[in-house]
DNA sequence: AATTCTGCCAACCGCCAATGA
DNA sequence: GTCATTGGCGGTTGGCAGAAT
């Protein structure tokens, strides 16, 4: 017999989280982890399928998001991984900390795509829109031969377009397996180091924004006992692939994560409001949940590690910093 | 002031590879 | 070895907020 179904969807709920399903559920993982997602809900309390759950969790209430609009940086690394890998999000996430594939896809989606078209570059193809019309011509005398409705033409235009988006994701494929694909900034990808996340340390201050003295705080380090970390030779350090100001810029743009909660005097409603790069969940983190993040915090040389100087360690890496507990 | 339009983004849906019974 | 389930991913949508009319 297989396993039993995920959810059966009847009497669960759907639609925006409340706060209270937000502390629910960061209540939980805090104190449990997430052994399993399906089990999750029903162990929590939620009438949540646990797909729902997950989401949630990863792209809301992770304390390890960056909030708010992406740095220029962060945007050209962006449209320098999708040249290369297509609309792989979670692939071109993982190369942003702090960064959901979600939160990417939207920006790309509502930003970026304008931005480059108002560029003049095709956001398909990542070339000159020039450059498309021989190509786009063929297409139309194609499609000529093919009756069809005037109203249908901008839906013809956008079916193109995702099979179009198809081909950056070959080419990203053989570049990963051939060559080595170029950043526009100057560096191969085959010289970024692809880290795991738990060869990103990061000391989490607490102060706002980081300036580049602030940077001090941060060490991105190479695992040398990760046994995926030596799967390639791309595992040596940003800092030493980067030029230093790169490296400065990098880090600089990298608005760590702040673990400064606003007050929720100014809250209302039942969704959380951003400010900045901060999150209002006062109202969900209550104070035996930040106890428990001390826990966490302090307690496991692998999660996070106080330094002595107000500032605490925190390793990217989901699993390892919520589920060392069980 | 009321209505319509537009942009944004959180959340859902459906598919697929990996995993486990 | 087969098949059901899980977790993850990318595409899409619904609803809210602000802008435009």
């Amino acid at each position: 017999m297989g396993r039993q179904p995920c959810c059966d969807k009847v009497g669960l709920k759907k639609g925006p989280w409340t706060v209270e399903e937000d502390k629910k559920l960061i209540n939980f993982i805090l104190t449990n982890g997430h052994c399993c997602w399906r089990a999750l809900p029903k162990l929590s309390g939620l009438l949540r399928c646990g797909k729902s759950c997950r989401l949630r969790w990863i792209n809301y209430l992770r304390p390890d998001l960056k909030r708010g609009l992406l740095s220029e940086y962060e945007e050209q690394m962006v449209i320098d991984l999708h040249a290369q890998l297509g609309n792989r999000w979670s692939k071109i996430a993982s190369h942003l900390p702090g960064r959901t594939d979600n939160e990417i896809k939207n920006h790309w989606n509502t930003h970026i795509k304008k931005k480059l078209r108002k560029m003049g570059i095709d956001p398909l193809t990542h070339k000159p829109l020039s450059e498309q019309e021989g190509s786009q011509q063929a297409r139309e005398t194609k499609k000529s031969l093919v009756p069809h409705d005037d109203k249908n033409t901008k839906q013809d235009q956008e079916d193109q377009q995702s099979k179009d988006n198809q081909e950056p994701h070959q080419l990203g494929q053989d570049l990963e397996k051939t060559s080595s694909p170029i950043f526009s900034d100057g560096f191969s990808i085959d010289e970024v180091p692809l880290l795991n996340p738990n060869e990103i340390f990061m000391d989490i201050s607490s102060s706002h924004h980081h300036t580049n003295d602030d940077n001090a705080n941060i060490n991105i380090s190479n695992s040398t006992t990760s046994p995926s970390a030596s799967s390639s030779s791309t595992s040596s350090c940003l800092s030493s692939v980067l030029p230093s100001d790169e490296f400065s810029k990098f880090l600089d743009e990298m608005e760590i994560l702040d673990l400064k909660w606003l007050s929720s005097d100014d809250s209302s409603g039942d969704t959380m409001n951003f400010k900045d790069n901060t999150v209002d969940t006062t109202n969900l983190w209550d104070i035996n949940d930040l106890s428990s993040l001390d826990l966490l915090m302090n307690d496991h040389n692998d999660g996070f590690v106080g330094n002595g100087n107000g500032c605490s360690r925190m390793v990217l890496d989901q699993d390892s910093w919520t589920f060392d507990l069980l």
